[in-house]
DNA sequence: CTTGTTCGAC
DNA sequence: GTCGAACAAG
């Protein structure tokens, strides 16, 4: 059986948000080492990948390997029920057919019991590798999502390219065009909050969807930076910090008439 | 070439908010002294004047008389790419086709750069009476602006009336009535930000349209205050002013059926 | 096109 | 804290 419980049980809330835009069902495989998901959004163009180790929770407890099948709008809806201050524990039994979640709220004079239905999903599964990337930008999540929702309102996509100078966005559509430039004030690895690093071994530009864009950056209230993973011609990896728990990974691979 | 630096950039973007639901496309005519827009709305019952003069920019620079056909749900849509803290720089060519804006966030780390296509528009020149009014109204642009939403749900139309007693905002309707009488505590010529005050020659009563009136009051985050200007039977002229570098001026004339 | 939700303003 | 407006989803 499983049994996770998890403190901070806004994170949860958080993680399903970004998630449930882009997919409708998966699997949270739960085994040893945490919990995890990959999925492909419906039309299998992006690929959205959530890690949460088993040192997050506390306890963390599972036996054997599970695969519980969730509607990811369920869940959303469920997780509504529970205040953002609440304590979530997960359970699900080794044959059972439900998810259950405990909800404590913290001044403990109120515990909720929900049950959610499981449902067997197909899963391919999808193998990520795990590569280098020639670009590493490090960026607040805010400006990261502010700047995709403005170039939205220009065109259906944005051309980022970085060099050591900095990392420019643009678009360009009928109406005009429109250009932002990030010139970097840190170091990929400190902790900085604030301000925009670069790592890279070769410049990249690549072409991405907005819309996709904008799907991912409903992941920007879990963590206060955004990582963009650039290497020409391939899926960019777009990766938000879950807590100090674990991580939410988006992949989207570029279109092919980059602008040059 | 045009080039013009307002240090305060969010005072464009109420401007063009301000403007945008009466008129569709405009130009902006930039000389020497500054930056104008002449526009009737499209039904041709409106009439708004904006004008920023060359010294609110810092810098200044137009060496030739250009006129700039711009969609203001375009330009609306750029400005919303800019932040409210943003030093905006508005730049074009001579002969150019193109109207750039040049945005620089107080924290000068990020730099963007948009770029606007230019219409041609046909301007009918409007020529605009430099008149001396009967009545002169000045009161606080929220309370006027409270006054007529009220008032909208009412009636179609309000009724404006001003003594020196007062000035009175009445409307009638299948409902009811509304009336709101507002004293004078002031003089129009001093600066006290809050307070009504009243100048006339001749008591004043005119009937205008509230929808035309609910627009104006889109200008009323660019100024504390706005004047009424009011002679019977000629259109009324309502101007907020924009910070200390110039105005927004709308005439609108009286319905020929007032209530009496 | 309508509704619900979220964000920002007062 | 309440309200309204803009935005996104069905």
């Amino acid at each position: 059986m499983l049994e996770a419980r998890l403190s901070q049980g806004s994170l949860l809330k958080k993680i399903v948000e970004a998630i449930k835009d882009l997919v409708q069902d998966a699997n949270f495989d739960c085994n040893d080492n945490g919990i995890s998901l990959q999925a492909m959004d419906s039309a299998h163009v992006a690929l959205c990948s959530l890690l949460l180790r088993s040192d997050g929770f506390e306890p963390y407890r599972c036996d054997r390997n599970l695969s519980l099948g969730i509607n990811l709008n369920s869940l959303s809806k469920m997780l509504k029920c529970s205040g953002n201050d609440d304590v979530i524990t997960l359970k699900a039994e080794d044959e059972g057919d439900k998810l259950t979640m405990l909800c404590e709220s913290t001044a403990q004079d109120r515990l909720s019991e929900y049950e959610l239905k499981l449902m067997d999903i197909d899963s391919e599964h999808l193998g990520i590798p795990d590569q280098e990337f020639d670009c590493t930008v490090k960026m607040s999540s805010s400006e990261f999502a502010r700047i995709v929702r403005d170039l939205a309102s220009i065109n259906e996509s944005v051309t980022i390219s970085a060099t050591k100078e900095g990392v420019r966005f643009q678009a360009a559509g009928e109406m005009g065009k429109g250009s932002i430039l990030l010139k970097p004030n840190g170091s990929v690895d400190s902790n900085a909050g604030q301000g925009t690093s670069i790592r890279l071994s070769e410049p990249v530009m690549v072409s991405l969807s907005l819309k996709y864009l904008n799907n991912f950056t409903k992941a920007a209230p879990l963590s206060e930076t955004v990582t963009l993973n650039i290497t020409n011609d391939v899926p960019v990896l777009i990766e938000f910090a879950v807590g100090e728990i674990g991580y939410i990974r988006y992949f989207l691979a570029p279109k092919i008439n980059e602008e040059e």
